[in-house]
DNA sequence: TTGCCTCGAGATCA
DNA sequence: CTCGAGGCAA
């Protein structure tokens, strides 16, 4: 190693605080007070000594921002804390029902605090700091794992490399938005349009795309910028009491953090605040597309915790989606991987909400009847929810006199069984079964599909091709596919087919809850299969548990259990499995351990009467986190009734049987020694 | 559902 | 070099 003087490192040290503050001044502040040409003097100096002295080089230095070499490819990385989305509001009524369900969680008598900010149109990322340092950058993926960008968020200016401070965190997880203001993609598609090249169609896109570049050269030629508004992992950080408060701590640390961002002394002034940001939106320098309210303290935040894929503190106040008129062209049926016939329509494309759309599900008979639409109608069309097209309305008086009726099939179109629509449900099924080829390509894609055994390189078309090939009739045989069948398919060279048996080999070791939900049973989604590997540990305690037993699992009803139950006692569907696990398919059993060592774990519990401090919601959860199961009713089972003020039969009940009771008081000091409050 | 990036396949040209 | 599949994000 080259010994380097000390007078350099000293001025290496000092280029490098000086140009990350001027930087901080500049992208973040938006206040320069040098010149530009100032600014890069300092930063070929730096770059000089930096290749002089390639030991002087820091993670904090600003000519780590350029772009280094193209990447291979990204890496996948766990979020420890999982990145969350949030639940919609689409109405003031919405919004008003999001604050009973938490003022009546909390059991709170006077008003809330939210604050309130722009939801900015861009990509959500996760930036780790180490001791101060940022060491990686991170998409949010599907919430539990992304992909490392560490070297294009290093790109962004408005980022800081170092956090300002002294005393920085031991770790430090800091959650924004990255997004393209509207001056950079104007700018973006200007030379784009010079160039000859293809435009971009808005700036989330843009800055999405942006960010996916291995190179990070281009992406450090786009201004991108990132707004932080909050934290995820954190060790050796007091965290203030209120989310405002944690927002003004990372403006201090030398986060951007979105200038608009307000906290109202209630719902009203959450309603208020939405109509400004509904007035004032399209002159602000990015999109947004609605306004996130989150109640601002921190510990009434923890109180509430979080649903299955979302906190209960937060929501996004969606904007009114834009609306278009176009035509509708055709219905075509959709065959669905449990036979359900789905009118899909042909629209001609029309440009709405920043994309173009031409396809929309029309989802049933009942809303095709709702709607009254016919082919050859003239339809509004909107984007809901600012993904899924959805259509509004006809237009009866543009209604062409040719305009055709939609008539259902009583036959499915691909395999021709008859279909049967359920008494009660609004779905047609075809009745083909596993005779039906739509349903077998659906249920192979849904096989492979990421969230299922992850079969990276088979897609929808290679599906198709393998079944109407008659290589592949169900899963199982996906796993008996050679190379020489592989070859000579569409766009399936030998690369690719090495590619695909590689990537089948290793999806071949997989986790209980993937697996199950793979097996595709009816109504058994993500969240349903990781609670049944969690409540069963094993699939041989899951196949022969009665519908009883599957009643216990959280969020199993009746129906669910029974077509879990039927699933199980179909042979056929039992030898697929037995199949799999010929072929080589395994997972570890989970053993159900933790929930044996939570300290209520077997005892049923009961909730009378209303207390003064917390919902019934909110006792019922805590008493779930500790293992209780929570009955509607007292039983000489129970092994314990809380009551609150206006206890009536239940409390009698209980003390007849003998049953223990715990007053209010009791029950929070209970719930303090666990450590819940 | 669409738009974007990346990769491999296959066509085209040298 | 161009095209389309696949993967990703909202």
């Amino acid at each position: 190693m080259v010994d380097v003087d000390p007078v350099t490192r000293e001025e290496a040290l000092a280029l490098c605080e000086e140009l990350n503050r001027h930087n901080h001044r500049y992208y973040v502040l938006d206040n320069p007070t040098i010149p530009d040409a100032e600014y890069d003097r300092l930063m070929q100096r730096l770059q000089r000594i930096e290749s002089q002295y390639p030991s002087l080089k820091t993670a904090d230095s600003p000519t780590q921002r350029v772009g280094g070499e193209p990447l291979a490819s990204f890496k996948p990385v766990a979020h420890e804390v999982p990145m969350l989305s949030l639940d919609n509001a689409f109405s003031d009524d919405e919004l008003l029902d999001f604050n009973r369900r938490v003022t009546e969680w909390l059991k709170l008598s006077g008003s809330l605090e939210y604050a309130c900010e722009p939801k900015l149109d861009g990509v959500a990322v996760s930036l780790l700091y180490r001791d101060g340092v940022l060491i990686r950058g991170a998409t949010r993926g599907d919430g539990a794992a992304g992909e490392d960008i560490t070297e294009n968020v290093r790109t962004i200016n408005s980022i800081p490399l170092k956090l300002q401070t002294n005393s920085p965190p031991h770790l430090l997880e800091v959650r924004g938005e990255i997004y393209l203001p509207r001056a950079g993609f104007e700018k973006l598609n200007t030379e784009a349009r010079t160039l000859g090249e293809k435009l971009f169609v808005n700036p989330r896109n843009a800055a999405a795309g942006s960010l996916r570049q291995l190179d990070s050269k281009i992406t450090a030629s786009r201004s991108l910028e990132m707004a932080a508004y909050s934290l995820g992992r954190i060790e050796g950080l007091v965290q203030p009491e209120t989310h405002s408060e944690t927002l003004e701590l990372l403006r201090r640390w030398g986060f951007l953090i979105n200038p608009h961002v307000e906290v109202t002394a209630d719902i009203d002034g959450c309603l208020s605040y939405y109509r400004k940001m509904v007035d004032i939106r399209d002159q602000l320098p990015c999109d947004i597309d609605g306004i996130v309210y989150k109640v601002n303290n921190l510990y009434l935040q923890q109180r509430l915790g979080f649903v299955a894929r979302a906190p209960r503190w937060a929501i996004a106040r969606k904007f009114p989606a834009q609306e278009e008129i176009t035509l509708l062209k055709e219905v075509e049926f959709q065959v669905g991987r449990t036979g359900a016939v789905t009118p899909v329509a042909r629209l001609e494309p029309v440009f709405v909400g920043g994309v173009t759309v031409s396809n929309a599900t029309l989802h049933n008979q009942d809303e095709v009847a709702r709607l009254g639409i016919k082919v050859g109608d003239t339809v509004i069309v909107r984007r809901a929810g600012d993904v899924i097209p959805q259509i509004v309305s006809v237009v009866l008086e543009k209604r062409p006199v040719n305009a055709r009726d939609i008539v259902f099939p009583d036959h499915c179109p691909i395999c021709h069984s008859p279909v049967e629509r359920v008494e009660g449900e609004v779905v047609t099924r075809c009745s083909g079964g596993l005779i039906c080829s739509a349903q077998r390509k659906e249920a192979i894609k849904h096989y492979a599909s990421r969230k299922a055994m992850d079969i990276e390189g088979l897609g929808d078309k290679l599906v198709e091709q393998l079944v109407d090939q008659e290589l592949v009739h169900s899963v199982e045989d996906l796993y008996r596919l050679q190379i020489e069948q592989l070859e000579g398919l569409e766009r399936m060279g030998k690369k690719s087919a090495q590619n695909l048996l590689a990537s089948l080999d290793t999806s071949k070791e997989t986790t209980f809850p993937h697996f199950l939900y793979a097996l595709g049973i009816r109504e058994v989604g993500e969240a349903t299969a990781r609670s049944l590997a969690q409540h069963f540990g094993s699939l041989a305690l899951l196949c022969s548990s009665t519908r009883e037993d599957l009643l216990e699992v959280t969020d199993v009803g009746p129906i669910v259990a029974h077509f879990i139950h039927e699933f199980f006692q179909q042979t056929d569907n039992l030898d697929v499995i037995k199949r799999l696990k010929e072929a080589g398919v395994h997972w570890p059993d989970i053993m159900p351990q933790d929930r044996q060592l939570l300290p209520l774990s077997g005892q049923t519990w009961v909730l009378t009467g209303a207390m003064d401090t917390m919902g019934r919601a909110e006792a019922k959860e805590r008493l779930q986190q500790l293992g209780a199961k929570v009955a509607g009713s007292v039983s000489a089972k129970t092994s314990c009734v809380v009551f609150g003020a206006d206890a009536g039969s239940k409390l009698k009940k209980a003390k007849k049987l003998g049953v223990s009771v715990l007053n209010e008081a009791e029950f929070l000091a209970m719930l303090t020694a666990n450590g819940l409050l």
